[in-house]
DNA sequence: GATGAATGAGTATTCATTCAT
DNA sequence: AATGAATGAATACTCATTCAT
């Protein structure tokens, strides 16, 4: 009657396939993967990642997902010992400067190839957008909360600022996708930061 | 000996194929859009195509090519009435402004394609390079043309700010690719434009 | 060393699971039904559908099996109070006036389909014999009587007379099954039943 | 500027595939054959074929078509010969009893394996009464002719009577389609044909 | 007996490019 | 130069059946 494997098992197993698949997706893109390039790599057969996937497009969904996530509830949890909005800003910027170029290269393209792709497939338009919000959302409450604890100006629109501080970043790691150096890279990190408290500053 | 079309004829019929290609690259996208669909579009045989160009890809590099030239000359030859650096770098910006942000999706997911079909194709990234510096150095001669006037700050990093232009500009593109306001993005160009000004500001 | 569940359980297992296949047959198609669809529809796993029985194939003869058995069962049950052969086939006109169109169509597709698969296994050709022979043997059994007790002429050919009632049958199911109005349909059976009566009139 | 090939070749090639497939169809059945059965059959590349015909589907729909109108123009082209109404049905009935039992099997096969399959498809009824209507016309045309001269009794229902002349056909087809001996089903052909005389007779 | 995860062969269709005419 | 028929490798997804638990 009961499950014939626990939760954990096919969880693992989840984990696992999605491993394998954000290998592959990172290394070769979304579109040049293959499903056969996937079980090659997962050592899995293909009907079994069909038993935890209903398609190709839907693994790379929930592993957006799963990292944005991530991204998200990490960061939380260290802004528990950064009450101050600002410092929750700079540890946003740290965490760029931690992210090797090349791996930010990898997920830049990922990211992007999957965003185009979805552009033209009108089904995933709105999943897309719920997941570019809660991006946006996370910024804003930081520049809401600094708003109102008097560190940044009063009529700082949020909003705005948000998807300035997203902007700047996606532009960043565009321009150095194909080319550029990292050290370069890191003083443009310091530029965008030092632009940014420039514009929400007080 | 001689050819048995005029070198005109060749042109022209070289930038008919073009445009078409480019309207439907446009449209559905450079992956997305098969030879058949550029065959209907311009009304020229499948054979005749590759008369004129190796394969897809080279028309889409020409293309582009030819885009970007034909940007920067225009753009040159405004300047020759506007020899303040600032105001032509405020002409840039009016030029995003005035550009449709539905168009500006178009020509962003064009790009973004070709760009992340050329990071796989090692025979590719040194032509995007040239491609992509084409636009720094331009935005670098105004940055230095305005440090040398004195209208920005004598320590200007000139380079950097070029990069830190364009990296605004496609962050921004970035963002409103898949959504936002038209209202909205105006706005968010007035942002960009005084962070930029704040920036190189003496 | 007995069975550790009863019989009836079995049987009854069995009946649910054949019910439930009948109806994804009839819906969907013997092809197009997949196992899953009846494990979905019956609630039972994958596993036990096959502890009782070896294949969907499997699964279909003893389905065809059952429904001819019923139907000759239920048939001659009835005829104890109908001892005249001519009354016996009305009756037989009479059942097919009472199945709804829409009914006959599912049951004929499910049929013919089946029909057609058999007819490409050589294992089950003999199987779809022994079927199709019950109700010959049926039929021929009541024609014989008739011409017995001299309501149909002597020189009657029983054994073609029966491959007459079926094939006109199957005929006028197979005219209905994808068009045809209710109406029509049943005048379609008159003209058959007088057409019969004409046939083995004495 | 003209066509690479005359219209000629491409009639013939189409003729040729059409073919090809025709012979896989009733060897194997619609649904079992392949697009790689044919390929290897017509000695063709796959392309070639979507070049022709859009879809197996498709190969299978003009297939039918040619093959009834084929069979509406031979017979109509004897008719002229055959001014007597009586004369053309049984000039149909002679057609029956000339074809081998052998190939009648595989075509009733071919034949309601479509129907099945079109049942299934929505998009694909309408073109099969389109089809099957056709025979009915043709058979009611003969009938109205026989009922105008005399021939057959004035009362006599045109649209019913091609019905029942399809279905008797039809359903001995099926009868005979899995088994039964090229005697018998000779026999059986006599015994359909005095019926429908019999029931159209004035 | 029951479960359901795993298997993997099987298949219609697409499309950039070539080349005979 | 122009034409368009031919090529054929490439690819996501299905599903009856098995078997370890």
């Amino acid at each position: 009657m009961s499950p014939k494997v626990s939760k954990a098992y096919k969880e693992e197993k989840r984990a696992i396939i999605l491993e394998g698949a954000l290998h592959c997706f990172t290394e070769k893109g979304f579109q040049a993967t293959t499903i056969d390039d996937i079980v090659k790599h997962v050592g899995i057969s293909k009907g079994a990642i069909y038993n935890y996937f209903a398609s190709k497009e839907e693994m790379y969904i929930q592993m957006a997902d799963d990292k944005m996530n991530a991204m998200l509830a990490n960061s939380l949890e260290h802004f528990k010992s950064l009450p101050v909005a600002a410092d929750q800003i700079r540890y946003m910027y740290d965490r760029f400067r931690k992210q090797p170029l090349a791996e930010l290269r990898k997920w830049m393209a990922f990211h992007l190839e999957f965003m185009l792709y979805a552009a033209r497939q009108p089904h995933l338009i709105t999943r897309w957008d719920q997941y570019a919000d809660k991006a946006l959302v996370f910024m804003q409450g930081i520049m809401e909360a600094g708003r109102t604890s008097g560190e940044f100006r009063p009529d700082l629109d949020c909003a705005a600022a948000s998807r300035l501080f997203w902007s700047l970043r996606d532009g960043l790691a565009l321009q150095y996708m194909l080319s550029g150096e990292e050290l370069d890279y890191l003083q443009r990190i310091d530029d965008m930061e030092s632009m940014v408290f420039r514009y929400i500053a007080g």
